[in-house]
DNA sequence: CGGGTGTTTGAATGGCGTCAAAGATTGTGG
DNA sequence: CCACAATCTTTGACGCCATTCAAACACCCG
């Protein structure tokens, strides 16, 4: 299931954008970051790229295409936790992090980078690359906080409120790493995959995304999403407007207080 | 809100017994733990031990009492994320952590320990103290784990099971603080909260409390929560048996890799 | 072309929320 | 010690949101 790929271009600058919106970098920084190579790997859709105490998956790098953390129940039900997307870190934190013991799965095909020798250069010398450090550790706060968000969605907001905040934040992230044109980002996530994430079935989830449809705060054909309404659909989503500021930029007081 | 105690008796010897559950201690270490003093705090049931990220809440112990983090929603609905219990963790992880943003309510009467000054010491010295290192780092494991597993709960899972589940994890968790007797905890969640941490409507909660009483699961008189079948129980809330085992002490792989 | 997968829609059932009101319990002040 | 308020628990009736079952429709690929 795993083919080893040519180094992809501009993959370690995908990190490098990803990072610096969270944090500052030197040119010192930078040069680490672009020199660092590394190989990569190609997960087919719907393969396991990692799972279970077992294998320890090393610091990666999503370069490309859609993943998610599942956890599967003996019932048979699944429950998607989170979705990943280019530019999100997976791994490394050997079991340190809960999060970390979830089966990942590849949603559409998908290239990882291993940047454990990137992250070791960078503890070892904590002081020469401070940037580096602060946004990778970002990164991982970024996905907790998502994780928290979206367990509030699934204890206290009802079916449309859930699928209507779920698609904000997948519109927001690709914004921020410039998925979107145009309002429209492409969404490889199938009905049923949306139900597992939202704890909503099937039938549903295509009835609230009808009447999204039909409140015109959305549009969707053939897995692509178009937010035609963004503060119309944090209006429904039940989300303050701040929701819509809090984009890369707005972590300052994180990035003082661990100075 | 906050009123200053004398030092508490045992405090510490509580956290070395949650440590040396997870990690084994070195008499070195323990020594550390009962000659570090520190300070205590009071919060009366209902108030805020720590909320914001204005306000950093140090590293503390929870000495007795029950406490939550929970966050609340524009609508006003709020929403429990985790039961914090006496030999919890709270705090410390300036911003590195998602979960130090969230609000914390004291339940009931709540006694915290600052730790900070004794973390700091293992963080300075980490050759010295490799046990409470990894016993800590394991404590904060543990909560992540648990709210994977509560986010299972709210995303896949019907009420009756839901409630089984939860229950069973406090009696799981009071258990291994020694706090449960005779197969009996004090519970001091009400309805209502239980509602909140779940998603569920007061009602509700009453009327699949009811239904676990008359499966002879469970009983529940004045904030006194029996289990009466603990297999029973665990085979109502969809759990593989192995969660029975699930205990201090199978942590040797987590253990062994931080090694 | 046919099979597989995903989407869409309807009808019927049921889980769960809401409303309302009556106990039960606890705490407080007279 | 009792009365009273406040909070929590319990129960019934009703309605809606969401699931399930079922079947038709669209799309992609070999």
């Amino acid at each position: 299931m795993q083919l080893e790929l040519p180094k992809p271009l501009l993959s370690m600058d995908l990190l490098a954008r990803r990072l610096a919106a969270l944090s500052p970098l030197s040119d010192h920084e930078r040069s680490l970051l672009l020199n660092c190579q590394q190989h990569c790997k190609c997960n087919v859709a719907g393969s396991e790229i990692s799972g279970g105490p077992d294998h320890l998956q090393p610091a990666s790098l999503i370069i490309s295409g859609w993943a998610c953390r599942e956890r599967v129940m003996a019932n048979g039900r699944r429950q998607l936790l989170a979705i990943l997307l280019p530019g999100d870190l997976i791994g490394g934190c050997m079991n340190q992090r809960a999060l970390d013991l979830v089966e990942i799965v590849a949603i559409s095909n998908v290239r990882i980078l291993n940047v454990a020798g990137l992250l070791r250069a960078v503890d070892q010398q904590p002081d020469e690359y401070p940037g580096i450090a602060r946004g990778i550790s970002l990164l991982r706060f970024c996905e907790e906080r998502r994780l928290l968000d979206h367990m509030v969605r699934l204890g206290s907001q009802p079916a449309l409120q859930r699928v209507a905040g779920f698609l904000l934040e997948l519109f927001q992230r690709c914004r921020s790493i410039g998925y979107v044109s145009a309002g429209s980002f492409v969404m490889p996530l199938t009905q049923e995959m949306l139900g597992s994430a939202l704890g909503l079935s099937v039938v549903h989830i295509n009835r609230v995304v009808r009447q999204l449809k039909a409140d015109h705060l959305i549009d969707l054909h053939g897995g692509i999403v178009k937010v035609l309404n963004v503060t119309g659909l944090a209006r429904v989503a039940d989300l303050p407007e701040e929701e819509e500021a809090r984009e890369p930029g707005r972590y300052d007081w994180a990035i003082a207080a661990t100075a």
